[in-house]
DNA sequence: AGCTATTAATTAGCAAGCTAATACATAGTG
DNA sequence: CACTATGTATTAGCTTGCTAATTAATAGCT
């Protein structure tokens, strides 16, 4: 009980911010930002369309977060909006070809900064790096969503 | 070059959002955030006085960040602005005797967190990633300062 | 001494996260 | 069948990052 616990929040979170800015810095010339590349690269991986709160839980945003982005998204052409046939209240988001397109060319900028970033680093620390940040992110989640129960 | 790697950008992006809400929410009954928690703390070691920007050094944010968060932590009383003697543009943020106060008070929800995170993860692996975030930090330092200076 | 360049704090305005409250649709229950 | 529960998207408004531009003071050079 001695030895004082890191403060892993606090290095998480300047990483993060810098790794943002950073991401942003880089995709704004294809007027994109690390939040909505983000979004175009999960609903890649889909071909019926998401549900909006589907994706903004891959996303990990809240659904009031991912309603400005898909907005802005649509405007900008990468992404439509679709009512679903069996339930009227869900609508469904999928890349534009335009915006599969854009995803591409976008593509190896995100890889490009994570290459810069870990190239000099052993993939093994940087793989179990990866599995304890999973695991604490699992852990806040429960929680997070313990405390919402006992508040019911 | 075929093994892709992995998309550490979003796995820490993710666990610092999760971890600054938690936070957040458990110090807003103490009148406090994540930010300004971790300004107090930073000033905490200190005693003649910090200038404004080593303290936003310090804290990994920008300068106008950190006038906004002073501005309040000053009207909250926990944090005050003496002017330097040898040099007028420069202002030193000390802790009042309140902020020093309420920082003890604070201090345990900080660590509870901490403690509620990581008590059943291998202090070695936490150790290790500690190390590889601190690395990469300071990778992405001398990155983002190597642009800047380029485009001058 | 005077002029230029740099540095500290600030202001203004944008981006993207969050919670709370609303509108509408569906599901579940008496 | 009606009425309440829940679930989905949205709007409104707050917080805290950021960059760019301003103001005031210092440092450096000729």
């Amino acid at each position: 009980m001695t030895d004082a616990l890191p403060n892993v929040g606090r290095q998480v979170g300047l990483l993060a911010r810098l790794w943002r800015t950073e991401l942003d810095n880089r995709l704004r010339p294809h007027g994109l930002s690390q939040a909505r590349w983000l979004l175009l690269l999960h609903l890649a991986d889909d071909d019926t369309g998401l549900a909006q709160l589907d994706l903004a839980v891959l996303a990990g945003v809240t659904g009031p977060t991912l309603v400005r982005q898909i907005d802005q998204l649509e405007t900008a052409g990468f992404v439509q909006r679709r009512e679903d046939d069996n339930d009227r209240r869900v609508k469904r988001v999928t890349l534009t070809t335009a915006g599969r397109a854009k995803l591409e060319d976008v593509d190896q900028v995100a890889s490009a900064l994570r290459a810069d970033m870990l190239t000099d680093s052993d993939p093994k620390e940087i793989e179990a790096m990866m599995a304890l940040l999973a695991k604490l992110t699992r852990r806040i989640e429960t929680l997070s969503s313990a405390e919402a129960k006992g508040a019911a």
